[in-house]
DNA sequence: AACCCGTGGCA
DNA sequence: TTGCCAAGGGT
């Protein structure tokens, strides 16, 4: 056997473990809109949206979403414009741009039906290893393994896998231990299992190793190390400030839509910038004079603060007067009663929801 | 490989 | 309050 390909645990082990975690789940999963379908597409998008998401904050947007769109067809004719807005609040928003282009390709190649075949599923836009996986284990019985941060977390423990699961030959063994231990016979069952156990039982703080159902054959827990295992990820977050302007025009309001390059890509915020200087004011004018438009920044409408990644966020909105019409891409007057169809961000949101008749 | 991409709940 | 964390993918 050769160095650099990790070891397989034990079949009788891999047996074992699937008897163990399936019946655990058959006897207590969780009633989740997702599995009570085996509509491969909607099998596809609970998981797009169950991506670095919790299961409580996906059930409403996925309902939602359906509502709109009940097949593959009426999303693929959707705009970009509408599938935003329906994700408005659940970030990672290059999500809902990707699922819309993989619903149009799976219209125009794959006969509106998502593909069966991993390597086809794969090149989908937004469907990586994970996705495949579970989309084709649990809408199409095929023995992939489906190793999210979950499955990562519970395998570690169980097989006593220490390093950091972020560096390559840890990542390895795990993807090792997934691959072998995926069972032939309801290969999906046994992946959401494994998922449900590290969501319910084998969480990332204090796990409940009480009733943990395979508590028994767990190395973590053998050798004291269930929180140890695997080491916490280190984070740093920085503090920054921002101005933003609320520009009326009547039952107009100026509005930007953020560039497909960066964060919150293709959603409309009020104009906003970074700034570290003692004058907000300043701050928007220039901003606006970019725009092209005459600006006087007057009044503090509100102060808010919000995170978003590693940055801590302290957002000063100013109401300005503004003349002449913005002459950037992507500036637009909107009307008051339009602002709700728009797809922003949470604290854009906050914003809209302040102004007075707004 | 390492970094970028959201949001809100929780201790 | 601050940091950690979540059914990852793209580059």
């Amino acid at each position: 056997m050769r160095d650099d390909v990790p070891a397989s645990p034990a079949p009788e082990r891999c047996r074992r473990l699937q008897a163990l975690l399936v019946d655990w789940f058959d006897a207590g999963q969780r009633g989740l809109p997702w599995r009570r379908t085996s509509d491969p597409y909607r099998i596809w998008l609970s998981e797009v949206m169950l991506q670095q998401t919790q299961v409580e904050r996906v059930i409403d947007y996925y309902e939602r979403f359906l509502l709109q769109f009940p097949t593959i067809e009426a999303l693929a004719a959707a705009s970009l414009d509408d599938v935003l807005k329906l994700w408005e609040g659940l970030g990672y928003y290059s999500r809902a741009r990707n699922l819309l282009a993989a619903a149009r390709i799976i219209c125009e190649r794959h006969g509106g039906r998502f593909p069966s075949d991993s390597e086809a599923a794969r090149a989908l836009p937004g469907v990586g290893e994970y996705t495949s996986g579970a989309v084709l284990s649990i809408a199409y019985g095929v023995p992939l393994p489906a190793l999210d941060a979950n499955a990562v977390r519970v395998f570690a423990r169980l097989f006593g896998v220490k390093g950091d699961p972020a560096r390559g030959e840890t990542r390895r063994r795990l993807r090792e231990i997934a691959r072998a231990t995926v069972p032939d016979d309801r290969p999906g069952d046994f992946n959401q299992a494994v998922m449900e156990l590290g969501a319910t039982v084998c969480i990332a703080g204090r796990p409940d190793c009480l009733v943990c159902p395979v508590v028994e054959t767990c190395a973590a827990r053998a050798a004291g190390l269930e929180t140890e295992i695997p080491p916490r990820r280190r984070s740093s977050t920085s503090a920054v400030t921002e101005v933003a302007a609320v520009a009326r025009d009547g039952d107009c309001v100026l509005l930007m839509q953020r560039p497909h390059d960066s964060y919150w890509p293709g959603l409309w915020v009020f104009p906003s910038a970074d700034f570290d200087g003692p004058n907000p004011g300043e701050a928007v004018e220039a901003l606006l004079h970019q725009a092209g438009l005459e600006a006087e920044a007057g009044h503090t409408l509100l102060e808010l603060s919000y995170g978003i990644m590693d940055r801590r966020v302290e957002l000063t909105v100013l109401c300005t007067e503004v003349g002449g019409e913005p002459t950037a891409e992507r500036w637009r007057w909107v009307a008051l009663a339009e602002i709700e169809d728009l797809a922003m961000p949470s604290p854009h949101r906050t914003i809209a929801q302040a102004l007075p008749g707004g």
